[in-house]
DNA sequence: TGTCCACTGGAACGTACGGCTT
DNA sequence: AAGCCGTACGTTCCAGTGGACA
């Protein structure tokens, strides 16, 4: 027990102090007390909600603005402090934030509302339209308000339509008891004029847009959570500006800047620093992309990786312009090495424009006049890390060593 | 100025699967 | 057991197209 080969690791562990106070609040999905530069849209929200207190029906709200502008904590805050205060007068009203990343079809918004009424439902097998039955019929057995919060509305619309908004924003005039109302989150400015035009009036009858954070006010944010997430001076001087001069680098991202923040601390105790210094924050920077990429990567579909390692394989070639012919070409070579059965080159075309979605390629479609009209295809990850990452997977370790020359010479 | 390449990308459809109702 | 339903992944078909070249 005295000389196991964790003790040096283990002891350090319970000898020094955490940097970390309390780990939680610096998470982005953590509801402080005080939003700092959000105090009119928390009034707005507010306004806009309140009114369910007094048994109207609040109307429906649109939020607008980019990631980290703090659409998602304004409408927690607001809505878990409107809950509270309605449970203390016996008013119900029940809440739902769906994450439209996750829930993006209409079935499955509709099995979440139910599940959360007490009224569910499996995950697959029913028709549409009973599931949707099924949610009015529970929800109208009692009084009571549900306000659904649309997080990331885009991607739900994107796949399925409007379906599910529409019949949702019409569902007041068939309760008898229950009221519904809707909060729409989405980053996309253009979105509201892709949805259909009945949909869009009853949506927005209240609009709010959420300004980026700057690189002061990302400050304030952060020196309020370190107030609780951290030991008192830890943090060493310029550590804060620095998290929040990177964020606001990209937009004026609020959870950039407290993911940056966390993750510096996290390596200055792996460290086993007693304090957090800006070289910390910037390894921190570093280490957060890639992490995101590596998460992107690992877990794409075996073609997917495929047609992504014909583009590294291309790009390690002598080919100054890699173009969506040439990736089918190589493709094809490294379905027979594999044993894979090929998709089609249309398929193919759509699994390259999924990569280009998630920032691993850049494609920009290009004519060549007489050569014909294709799609330019380049990495926007570094190859290494392709390399490295996509090196684990089973198929694609069978044609680690391809090399794209021979065949691009025989044409 | 018109042609024509090498695709692009929308739409409809097919298949396999888990899981429901009757 | 039969007949649906939603989801994921893929195919087939094909009209449309930007711009270098004859």
């Amino acid at each position: 027990m005295s000389d196991h080969p964790l003790d040096a690791i283990f002891d350090r562990f319970i000898s020094s102090p955490s940097i970390f106070k309390n780990h939680e609040v610096l998470r982005p999905s953590h509801i402080p007390d005080k939003l700092p530069h959000r105090d009119y849209e928390i009034q707005f929200l507010g306004k806009a909600l309140g009114s369910a207190l007094r048994n109207n029906r609040p109307s429906n709200i649109f939020l607008y603005g980019k990631t980290g502008t703090g659409k998602t904590i304004v409408s927690k805050y607001v809505t878990k402090y409107l809950q509270e205060r309605a449970n203390s007068i016996g008013k119900n009203i029940i809440v739902s934030l769906l994450n439209c990343v996750e829930i993006d079809t209409d079935y499955r918004v509709l099995a979440r509302l139910c599940d959360l009424i007490g009224e569910p439902v499996p995950f697959t097998g029913l028709p549409t339209d009973e599931v949707f039955q099924r949610f009015k019929a529970k929800l109208d057995s009692k009084k009571q308000l549900l306000i659904v919060v649309f997080d990331e509305l885009d991607k739900l619309h994107q796949k399925s339509g409007d379906n599910v908004l529409y019949q949702l924003t019409r569902i007041n005039t068939d309760l008898k008891k229950a009221q519904v109302s809707l909060v729409c989150i989405t980053n996309d400015l253009s979105f509201k004029e892709t949805l259909d035009p009945r949909v869009r009036s009853s949506l927005s009858e209240e609009e709010l847009v959420f300004k980026p954070y700057n690189s002061l006010q990302l400050e304030d944010i952060l020196a309020e959570r370190a107030k609780e997430g951290f030991h008192e001076g830890v943090l060493t001087e310029g550590v804060i500006s620095l998290c929040a001069a990177l964020a606001a680098q990209e937009h004026g991202d609020a959870r950039r800047a407290l993911d940056l923040l966390r993750v510096a601390a996290e390596i200055a105790e792996r460290e086993n620093e007693s304090k957090v210094l800006q070289s910390h924050v910037r390894k921190a920077s570093k280490q957060i992309e890639k992490d995101t990429i590596q998460e992107a990567l690992i877990s794409l579909p075996v073609q997917t990786k495929l047609v992504l390692w014909a583009v590294y394989v291309l790009e390690k070639s002598t080919l100054k312009v890699i173009t969506t012919g040439d990736i089918y070409k190589v493709y094809l070579e490294l379905c027979k090495t594999t044993g894979l059965d090929p998709i089609t080159p249309r398929r193919a075309n759509s699994l390259l424009n999924e990569l280009s979605m998630l920032g691993v390629v850049n494609t920009k479609v290009v004519s060549m006049g007489r050569y014909g009209r294709t799609t330019k295809v380049s990495l926007s990850v570094s190859p290494r890390q392709t390399r490295n990452i996509l090196c684990e997977d089973f198929y694609i370790k069978k044609v680690s060593d391809f090399n794209a020359q021979t065949l691009l010479g025989k044409d």
